[in-house]
DNA sequence: CATCCGGTTAACGTTACCTTAATCTGGGGA
DNA sequence: TCCCCAGATTAAGGTAACGTTAACCGGATG
């Protein structure tokens, strides 16, 4: 069963870029465009989680949050807050949000956030639910934001990070420099596309072997790029039929 | 089996932050809101210990209190007291909590409260029941408040031990400013989240061999902080050898 | 009442990293 | 084969995050 997301925000070019990357991410998303919205759809909605912005029309975030708190509903909630020093005293918490961004994020970002509300609320026991990519001898692991090759840390700027994880999400599959800036950088980044580029470049210095014959990262000319899927690298044994 | 807390308290952000913690650190949570709830809640959930507020609607603490003991039930129970000047009054009356806090506390705390509460009521053979920490060369005794380097003592300002304590308990994996001062600090602290950074300042002055380069309180830049897994240790290791 | 100690804040120094831009390389099409 | 373009690489600059220190404040302690 796919969770459901409520999406609360104003913005549309900001919603649409969330609900964008969150059904890419395999949930079933819902938009609404301000704070009394939220009450109608949730009886035919059932969202497990709400994404809220601070300032809406009608009803601002903190109210929409203390109301659904004060009728006892204990969806998890992440707000968005557009106002750096506003943060702090609104995480103070007189308010029952789960986790707070501040704008502007990357899809991504907001992703990890989401993924780990998830994990806690409903967390399993024993395994922790750590979220990890094994690609061939490439290992990467979510929360601890940290990667391995051959078991052997291997030490990542934050940029570098977000794009690997990025890759792995969508593994497999070819992602263009637009879509990658899309989901990693900051959704108001105005720039060189090219950016995607030195980073990649960088992140090959620090993974592949021989950058030249790359095994993970891989170029497809005049798209973009691509983790290299299972089937390339060496468990082919569930495409076994090919 | 993961332990089952019930915690009862009618402040939705204080019941949450609490929620968040417990649930961070391994244990099945539910949370009701008024003391009547909880006599719904004992045959469904079987709670392992009750957190339970003073102050409840319905049906206050004491009384919540008195009425299990007198149904034999001997479940753990933890009492939230809001008022300083009160507490006596109310520790001196026996009412068959097991243990008091007064508000404001901070989730670490009301976390060690229970872990001794545990450790107490089903005293592990062998162990000693004592929760130490160990982290190369670093020991974190958490009952004691003890911290050695090399087995030598250093001496932590309260503060710097909670931080520590809290690094460990979440051993590896990365921790916001934020988490960091909904976990350690009291619960209604309005202020910079830069004062982890002093903080962790300090502890590795008192910690850590070589500040620049440090062993134990890795920085994760755009994030916060995390205390080296056992697999970075040992890559910290090989760079030891020069 | 004076002193001390720890927590917090603010200011400043420093580092690391993102980005731009310029140059280099290689492969495919004419 | 040569040219051209897409991608790869590298260096350099600016900036924001982090580290550190000092000063202030308030509560505890003698």
């Amino acid at each position: 069963m796919k969770k459901k997301i409520l999406v609360v925000d104003d913005e549309p070019s900001i919603s649409m870029l969330i609900e964008f990357n969150l059904k890419l991410a395999g949930y079933d998303v819902r938009c609404v465009h301000d704070g009394e919205a939220v009450f109608d759809m949730l009886k035919p909605f059932r969202p497990d989680l709400i994404v809220l912005d601070l300032m809406l029309p009608k009803m601002d975030g903190i109210q929409v949050c203390r109301e659904l708190r004060k009728q006892n509903n204990a969806v998890p909630i992440v707000m968005l807050t557009a106002l750096q020093d506003v943060t702090d005293k609104i995480t103070g918490l007189d308010n029952g949000a789960d986790d707070y961004m501040t704008k502007p994020f990357s899809p991504q970002e907001l992703l990890s956030r989401i993924q780990a509300i998830f994990r806690r609320t409903q967390a399993l026991p024993g395994s922790g639910g750590n979220v990890v990519h094994e690609i061939g001898r490439l290992t990467v692991f979510a929360e601890q934001r940290e990667v391995r090759v051959d078991g052997k840390a291997v030490d990542l700027t934050p940029k570098e990070f977000e794009l690997l994880l990025f890759l792995c999400r969508h593994r497999g599959k070819v992602l263009s420099r637009q879509q990658l800036l899309h989901g990693v950088w900051d959704y108001h980044f105005l720039g060189d596309t090219r950016i995607v580029d030195v980073h990649i470049s960088h992140l090959r210095d620090k993974i592949e072997r021989n950058a030249r014959a790359p095994e993970y990262i891989m170029t497809v000319r005049n798209v973009g790029y691509k983790l290299s899927g299972p089937a390339a690298t060496e468990s082919a044994m569930q495409n076994a039929s090919l």
